[in-house]
DNA sequence: AAACCACCTGTAAGAAATTACAGGTGGTTT
DNA sequence: AAACCACCTGTAATTTCTTACAGGTGGTTT
């Protein structure tokens, strides 16, 4: 990838402002690549029970049908690798796959003309975590050089789309009503550790009545009922971080 | 950056097996793209009072050492870009500092002979949180170009460099202590949610007691005294999700 | 057959958290 | 001067969690 190509991908999603904007891009560099389908998906927790799910897709949706129905996410082989790493997997890198339900699942997306691609993991600050993958729907001649060729581009590109998702569906704005003291922070990440109420007096050199009373606010702004949801949902919306930055 | 260059980046990284092969890397590439000096900072939480800091370097120790005893770290502007980000920063683009302490950083860096740099966040899986930073120590013609050029290639060495740290600290071997049941973790992922032993007895359809227990044994396992404890272990550990996948 | 494990259940005492009452200080903004 | 905010403190009733006691079932491994 040349520089300028490089300087032209960025500049074109800072010009996007419409999921219908990103998408239109995908297409376009997917097609460039020599990709035919892509799908790009975003789980942006909200709690632990449910997570947001957001997708930009140029994907065929009776496999998306198929996929989500069956509940496929919870076993796909290109989940765990993503799950686990910062760096893209081609396809046909899977291997032997581990388990005879994510066999089954590379197997059927075959079926459903998705005959070899590469996924790319995208993990943010906090807990966001996207999967951009590009597929193709035959099997080609140069196919195996084709999917190495995407293999650098793939890192750039998902990165800026990431980026480009978050400002245009304004998942990057903090929600005003979460805005902690620093005193609530602080109880917060000790409470985090494990320390009661009045373990907490203690490091801070203050009473105890005091510790519930800024661990009481926190829960009040968080909108929670107890210590544990209150801890939960500061970590994911990156309230609290671990010690020292 | 040509295919066979990014191969060849790939390679030499899947043959390193020492933090000095790692160092040695880095020194290599930073030299070949033009800048002089180079840092990772690699923030591995443990707890949310303490993480371990691993750091591989190429960097003036004075400027550390000056850097760590002040705590920079709080208000470090490249840190503020990094923890919001997944893409480079250039130096130059900090633009006008927010705050007076971060304006007051970027400056004595420049005195301690850091002129110029890009830095780039890491984002992992688990709440790990890295900084690839190289500089320049002296004006150069051209400066600006070469930071430019420096911005994809940052990407894909930052991304590498990451798994290759994973691999070679082991820090991607999952502890065997903290393997919980299927039902231990489901009380858990519930429990972040804030509901009560009761409300999640009436979600599993068992008793209170039975929740109890494995809430328990999950606390035991993970070595913690509390159920706040609990939860934000199991989740800087990977151990519970934001459902679905 | 025995050992093991995930899962389940009951009772009870003590510790900690939750909620509600009521109140005070020092510093900044309007 | 008044309003506001972060921070601080006390008492007391109620709920929830924590720990300790003791025990049972069904399925898999050794």
């Amino acid at each position: 990838m040349k520089l300028s190509d490089f300087n032209e991908l960025v500049f074109q999603f800072a010009q996007a402002n419409t999921t219908e904007d990103i998408t239109r891009l995908c297409v376009t560099h997917c097609t460039k690549m020599g990709f035919d389908n892509f799908i790009y998906a975003l789980r942006v927790p909200t709690s632990f029970a449910e997570a947001r799910i957001i997708t930009i897709k140029g994907y065929p949706d009776s496999w998306l049908t198929h996929y989500f129905e069956n509940a496929y996410y919870l076993d796909d082989p290109v989940i765990v690798h993503c799950k686990k790493h910062l760096i893209p997997i081609q396809w046909q890198d899977l291997g032997p796959v581990s388990t005879e339900m994510g066999e089954r699942i590379m197997n059927e997306a075959t079926e459903f003309g998705l005959k070899g691609g590469i996924s790319m993991p995208v993990h943010g600050p906090t807990g966001e975590f996207g999967i951009f993958s590009m597929t193709l729907n035959e099997q080609k001649k140069m196919q195996l050089e084709l999917i190495q060729q995407a293999s650098p581009y793939i890192h750039l590109f998902a990165a800026y789309l990431h980026e480009t998702v978050q400002r245009v569906l304004r998942l990057d704005v903090p929600d005003k009503k979460l805005l902690l003291t620093a005193r609530e922070k602080e109880c917060l990440r000790w409470t985090a550790d494990g320390k009661t109420s009045w373990e907490i007096s203690q490091l801070l050199n203050t009473s105890e009545r005091t510790i519930n009373f800024h661990l009481t606010n926190s829960m009040s702004k968080l909108d929670v009922n107890n210590r544990q949801h209150a801890v939960a949902k500061a970590v994911l919306h990156g309230i609290i971080n671990p010690n020292p930055f």
